[in-house]
DNA sequence: CTGAAAGCGCTTACAG
DNA sequence: CTGAAAGCGCTTACAG
């Protein structure tokens, strides 16, 4: 009676059963109270007995639930996190730095995506609801203004990054993009560009017409006719930036400079710009926004605005914590771009708005 | 005693409580288990009261329980997904497709990233055993054959994508490296090259073994011979493949075409290249793999293997439920990877493998 | 330090 | 068609 060996053989090749704090406490004699204790490492339970019984967990593989510890507990330590889609690289390192900040707190993420549908967005933010996840992020938002009701019934607080809604959301931690607009069109004016276009986003979401007012705001500081001809449409992806380049480059008067809606785009444009053997700098700058890995690859260097998004990620996070624990104050964090000025922009050659003298590009010539 | 209002108003605004199945049953007069009948919309119980608790539920703002349901049905209806890192392209367009076969299915995915640190990645897999998801999967493992004995221990099968560790694993879905990277090998020897090197990847995961193996099969079946100083490593990331190649660009008799461990290590290569003002494919023939969305951005766009990335995620997807259905026959799954030459690629240009001739670049002139 | 008891929010035989 | 009961695997007062 008092060797374990057949009973833990028992338990450890229960068939198809696997080994609850229950089994624990048989092979070890006590009751399933000590086990959870003594698994919990809590003080009240003797140290040797203790030892025992975590030798013996251990031993016959017991893995504690999860889901049973949260239903007692009224906690999942789990977040969930809603993304457009987790194949864009803005993304991808947003949620990089969220994982990141919540596998340090010993959190796991559930992921879902929610390819930029209202109607997929509000539904993995069910379904997160009921998986009792203790907060929710959601990038891109394009519901926004949806969960403040929402946000009352359900427990776990929502923190929005880079709403796209146009209505404030309470928590929600944003790029600055008006400042950050003016900041690379500024740029781009004070190397001499006048005829400085702007590629958007066409889904239309708060970030693009924020962006577009910074631009705006920085021609008319300079004083520089706004072009209507020279806004066009892309789609945040390098399909669209291929197109929306294209068309800027057959225009009578082309640009000599423009600013993308995001570096994706950008990285579209650049393609259409090199398919007409233009070259950047030289016959057309070319910025960006996001700073993705790849800016500094393309060729030449992306000049961009860096969102510091691993860190937009846990800040994201690190809101939600206090939200968690209690915090009910409105947290609207307004994170600040920085221009990253790099190779693809560089000083208007062309005197004038029109020119017909310097040009490197025998495309060029050719397109007048 | 009839009318609910009362009764409706305080469960509907419980305070700090949340509305269970029940509260339901109080309102509803009802007992729970009908409650949870109805509203699984279960052919027992009266439609009518069906109907009336369904209403009931919802105007509470009911949400149920998705851990408590687990708890009794043992199933969590989550899989666990651990990547080495989501903010890897290639990585990411994996979790894509598996997130949206998981969707498909009602499932929800945990996301960890275990940073290519075999701890961590075995970290990760333990705490989704906690969570009793009921599946995993685990790209570019690291320890592989580690999971085999968990395999009996744990009820959740584990799926391994694109496996890391030299030991097979029993259910895994790879992308066929040897064939492919002998394909593209070939490729470049059919335009001409014989000095053809290879950036691997240091990190010597099973892939950059394989794909090695490839090129030096395809090297030895036409004859020609394998240069050792050929074959350098990069990291599999851009910085990688700007080292190596600037590395194979200062030996002697640089290579005439370089190809990649992957196609961010080209893209660092190319990087490379354009900084010494050597032009692509003319005087040197870059390739990749993987076809990352970006490698038809590169200028000029890039020669690669497509590794059909999403279809590899659903795939993952459908053989774990079908280990989840019981099945218990071994699944390794070989994708082909499909050449596809863009303009990265082109004819040697140099005669022989000493030429003093026919080049268009002056820095290559000047490198000898 | 330990155990018996209650309970987290559900589902599902079992008996009417 | 409906309800009472048991139970999923834990945690945590409560009483010794």
């Amino acid at each position: 009676m008092t060797h374990a060996e057949p009973e833990k053989n028992d338990a450890a090749m229960p068939g198809t059963h696997r080994a609850s704090i229950k089994d624990i406490a048989r092979l070890a004699h006590v009751s399933h109270s000590t086990v959870s204790r003594a698994l919990a490492n809590s003080s009240l339970v003797n140290t040797e007995t203790a030892e025992r019984i975590r030798r013996l967990a251990e031993q016959a593989g017991y893995c504690p639930s999860a889901v049973a510890r949260s239903l007692v507990t009224r906690s999942t330590r789990t977040i969930g996190v809603v993304v457009t889609n987790i194949a864009d690289p803005f993304v991808a390192e947003v949620v990089e730095g969220i994982e990141s900040a919540a596998n340090d707190r010993d959190y796991s993420v559930f992921l879902a995506n929610s390819n930029a549908d209202p109607a997929r967005e509000v539904k993995a933010v069910r379904s997160f609801h009921e998986r009792r996840v203790d907060g929710i992020i959601v990038t891109a938002s394009r519901v926004g203004a949806v969960y403040l009701p929402m946000l009352s019934e359900m427990r776990a607080p929502i923190v929005l990054v880079n709403n796209q809604h146009p209505s404030e959301f309470v928590h929600s931690v944003t790029i600055a993009n008006f400042e950050a607009a003016r900041d690379i069109t500024r740029h781009l004016i004070e190397e001499g560009h006048s005829r400085i276009a702007y590629i958007g986003d066409q889904l239309g979401g708060q970030s693009d017409t924020e962006r577009f007012e910074g631009y705006r705001a920085a021609l008319d500081e300079a004083g520089v006719p706004f072009e209507a001809e020279l806004a066009v449409r892309g789609n945040g992806r390098a399909e669209g930036g291929v197109d929306a380049a294209c068309a800027l480059l057959e225009i009578a008067a082309p640009p000599t400079a423009i600013f993308c809606y995001n570096d994706m785009t950008a990285i579209g444009a650049l393609r259409a710009i090199h398919a007409r053997h233009w070259r950047v700098p030289r016959d057309i700058s070319l910025a960006g926004f996001d700073d993705l890995y790849l800016a500094q690859y393309t060729d030449p260097p992306l000049t961009t605005v860096r969102q510091p998004m691993r860190e937009m990620g846990r800040i994201a996070l690190d809101t939600l914590f206090a939200l968690m624990r209690g915090a009910t104050t409105p947290h609207s964090i307004k994170v600040p771009g920085q221009l990253v000025v790099r190779e693809s922009t560089g000083p208007n050659t062309k005197e004038g708005l029109e020119c017909s003298s310097y040009s490197f590009s025998p495309h060029r010539m050719a397109a007048k």
